[in-house]
DNA sequence: CTGAAAGCGCTAACAA
DNA sequence: TTGTTAGCGCTTTCAG
């Protein structure tokens, strides 16, 4: 039998299709006996509740859909770290999307994701329209991560930038760099250019002021490593002749021991299914909440 | 009205629950005079099929499952993005799922995706059990990438790594460079170890040796940007001292230039999609189909 | 082209 | 504790 249904179990066991039902949703209702007779019928063919009907019979489905705007950012794969622990741990599935990069085509997944009529989503750093999110929420509980909506019906779990900059800035001071330079690595420029002090269009142009910066704090650095490698091709030791921390924490910084500081996108994820698992538990609820995940300064070997 | 149904369209353009069903499935024998009524209607009333109970009814679910191994490798992220190309070509939809690194976990996802009944799934480098891949195949068709399976009811979509090598030292040789040096940097020694004539421990034993090499193929070199920062800290420029090929492709070869060769792992995954719809549209086949993908040598900065 | 009817595999009352 | 009875929203016959 390739996919043995629950009358299937009932009729091995011996009993009726509504015990089977029970077992299987874990009741404490059922004596020891016959729940270990359906237990052992269920293991010895195999079977497996079919989601869908579950789902379609239950008016619920348990799983909570997650839109990744694009797979290829590690900070997407982070997010998703940490809304899948905390999923585990409250025993929800997730149903993972992808935008791939595109409002588009994130447009298009995000509609899939819903006619799986998941019990609420999380769109994590969504490139949608305002408009979509709330038409998603609408249908479901959602949860926006990276990106503040305002409406008052979608929770949001955002970084702290700013206060980003502004932590590695006083850690470098701390260690006595009062001449540090902002590099802005990015295919657009960084709204944090806002909270630097000094920022430098290039890397060449770093060295040829009178007085050259003692370190350097890096954003839209996208793999880690991009300035580390500027500043070695310059000529420079890091971190004998300049300090670096990188704003973000890809994989490539990691790797190569780059100090750097962000809010933990596991956090953010974290926090995004907890707030999202609550409001689905309450059924609608007028507020919207909003957490800020404060960054973490990871102490790697680029600093001094 | 939060979820309208197949009979609310039907009520509101006054026709029947069954022409609704073929209008939305998009059946060519309905008039247009009534299939404009009933796309209207649905429009109106924001209606979206219950994906649930379509497959609940059709028996098929018309969605493909991906086990990722680890979403954090980037070549996972390639596969995806072949077989999400492929899956809207033939109008399939994906159904998403991680192993999150851990074969436990990665088994758990499995199972998780199987209840969601998928007509197939894809495993993307699986760190699977070979029993459970097995017991995979006996619920739905399978394929795997970048693993070869010994089974006759499963296709493999593999890279080719041994060619990858011979490839780079033959570009390499053709530009004249006769001493290349190859650099193992991932964590576990790389099965292509022997495919290379000259193996390092490390990055320092290169310059040792009296005669140094004038070029290095970076094996496991998992960000990319792994042996070039190596190398510059040893000193060298590249490509001007030393010219360097990293096997693979991840993101952060292409943002610093560095010259790759990998099989590409897109392509991997429009075969598997493709190979996958072909076993489900057939329904079961005996024979097993393994399609190697050749490697592809990206020229970037980093040879010369 | 339409409407009625059966059923996909399961849950959730309700009765027994 | 158990069995019975309705559906969940849709597809699929089949006779009009």
């Amino acid at each position: 039998m390739a996919h043995p249904t629950l009358e299937d179990v009932a009729a091995r066991a011996g009993v009726s299709r509504a015990l089977v039902s029970l077992v299987m949703r874990g009741s404490p209702k059922v004596g020891k006996e016959r729940r270990e007779a359906v237990l052992r019928a269920a293991r010895e063919l195999g079977y497996r509740p079919n989601m869908m009907a579950r789902s379609l019979a239950a008016g619920r489905t348990g799983m909570i859909g997650v839109l990744l705007s694009d797979l290829h950012d590690p900070w997407s794969s982070a997010v998703h770290d940490g809304l899948a622990d905390e999923a585990a741990r409250r025993g929800v599935r997730l149903l993972l999307a992808t935008g791939r990069g595109s409002p588009a085509r994130e447009r298009a997944a995000l509609d899939d994701l819903l006619d799986l009529r998941p019990d609420g989503v999380v769109l994590a750093g969504p490139k949608l329209a305002a408009a979509d999110i709330e038409r998603a929420a609408a249908r479901c509980a959602v949860t926006v991560v990276g990106r503040s909506v305002r409406s008052d019906r979608v929770d949001c779990v955002t970084g702290d930038g700013a206060a980003a900059v502004a932590r590695a800035l006083g850690h470098l001071a701390d260690l006595g760099h009062h001449r540090v330079a902002c590099l802005d690595l990015g295919p657009r420029p960084s709204p944090l250019r806002r909270a630097c002090p000094d920022v430098a269009a290039g890397p060449d142009e770093l060295w040829r002021a009178p007085a050259p910066p003692t370190a350097v704090l890096a954003l839209g650095d996208t793999t880690g490593t991009g300035a580390l490698i500027a500043l070695l091709r310059a000529g420079k030791r890091v971190p004998e002749d300049v300090s670096l921390i990188v704003h973000g924490d890809p994989p490539g910084a990691r790797a190569e021991a780059v100090t750097t500081i962000a809010s933990p996108p596991a956090e953010l994820g974290r926090e995004a299914a907890a707030l999202l698992l609550e409001r689905i538990g309450e059924g609608a609820r007028s507020t919207a909440r909003r957490v800020t995940v404060p960054p973490l300064l990871n102490e790697r070997g680029t600093v001094r």
